[in-house]
DNA sequence: ATAATAGTCCGCCAGG
DNA sequence: GGCCTGGCGGACTATT
């Protein structure tokens, strides 16, 4: 099966990050890589050179043809967002979407997404300083300001900036599995996975002294998943009542102590049945889930699929790797 | 598949 | 007064 093609949308005015992102996670060839995970291209309106709003100036070797072929197409942010996009920029991404390619945009992208009618009536998200202004100027499309990104299957939207590189991340994690979005992930020194039900304004965004902060105590309770771990045994090794802990872990991270902890759990059994021949039952006890049902509700409820689904599509056809974390 | 039980979350509030 | 902590009750969620 040949790779996905994915080609990123360059308008004038584009975001240089934006585009970064999609580049870096989907567009990579910078280390050893026994099979390419996808094909990446960018496009723009025609062929030739394009402003970005940071004042760089890119080469861009394909017109909008390019998306005729596009499994997926990402469209970076651009500015200024309230004025329509070229009608024909428009009218080939609705196109592509309606041939069944999937769309995604990052931070402001939303907007053309927006322009083109893909959001009225679903749910969507942007950089949160934008989100007023989405709600306002398209009042069809169902604004969440409150996450990192948006996954409505065949069309997706991330939050500001450093978000979308979750949301790219996110899609690999779904094409790929969680053993090539976490190499990814590595590669680029970003945390490998961050929910997108996550909140946007986190308390401390930025990493505090490891002292003044919980990640100790994350870092512990992922070394010992398989073990009975309840929010009071995490308090106890934070030194804190539960209250407390509770408290500053939902600041720091945006979310509650035992979602993060049946996220991670949900994360190590996709691992265990991307990598290894055990039973459901066994993936479900080593990643802390007391029988194989309890792993089905929150496995299916995270990924959308059931676990010995999940392991026909990933087992052996990610590419091998070290294994990390 | 369901209902009973145990655990979690969060607003509220008092105390330091 | 402003700020953080942690105990409590009741709604909600997970587990078996």
């Amino acid at each position: 099966m040949a790779p996905p093609r994915v080609v990123a949308l360059a308008l004038d005015g584009l975001v240089t990050f934006d585009l970064a992102c999609a580049t870096h996670v989907f567009g990579r060839d910078d280390r050893d890589e026994p099979q390419l995970l996808y094909r990446f291209e960018v496009c723009a309106v025609r062929r030739g050179r394009v402003a970005t709003s940071d004042g760089l100036v890119i080469a861009v070797e394909h017109g909008l043809e390019a998306l005729d072929g596009a499994d997926l197409v990402v469209v970076p942010g651009y500015v200024p967002t309230m004025v329509a996009p070229p009608a024909r920029a428009l009218a080939s991404v609705r196109a592509a979407h309606a041939r069944g390619a999937r769309v995604m945009s990052i931070c402001i992208g939303a907007f053309l997404l927006a322009h083109a009618g893909l959001l009225d009536g679903r749910r969507a998200t942007t950089h949160w300083a934008a989100c007023q202004q989405l709600a306002d100027g398209f009042p069809a499309v169902r604004v969440d300001p409150d996450v990192l990104y948006v996954d409505e299957g065949d069309v997706l939207t991330s939050a500001g900036v450093a978000a979308g590189l979750d949301l790219c991340l996110h899609v690999v994690r779904k094409d790929h599995g969680v053993q090539a979005a976490t190499e990814i992930a590595r590669w680029a020194v970003v945390a490998p996975h961050r929910e997108g039900g996550q909140a946007q304004f986190v308390d401390t965004p930025v990493p505090e002294a490891p002292s003044a902060s919980l990640g100790a105590t994350r870092a512990w309770a992922l070394g010992r998943l398989h073990e009975p771990l309840d929010v009071p045994a995490l308090a106890a090794h934070a030194c804190c009542s539960t209250r407390t802990f509770a408290r500053r872990f939902k600041a720091e991270t945006g979310c509650t102590p035992k979602q993060w902890l049946l996220a991670a759990r949900v994360r190590r059994a996709q691992r265990l049945l991307e990598t290894t021949d055990l039973s459901v039952d066994e993936v479900a006890r080593h990643a802390g889930f007391g029988n194989a049902a309890a792993l089905r509700v929150h496995f299916e409820r995270i990924t959308t699929r059931t676990p010995s689904a999940y392991r026909a599509t990933f087992r052996g056809v990610t590419a091998p790797a070290v294994i990390s974390s």
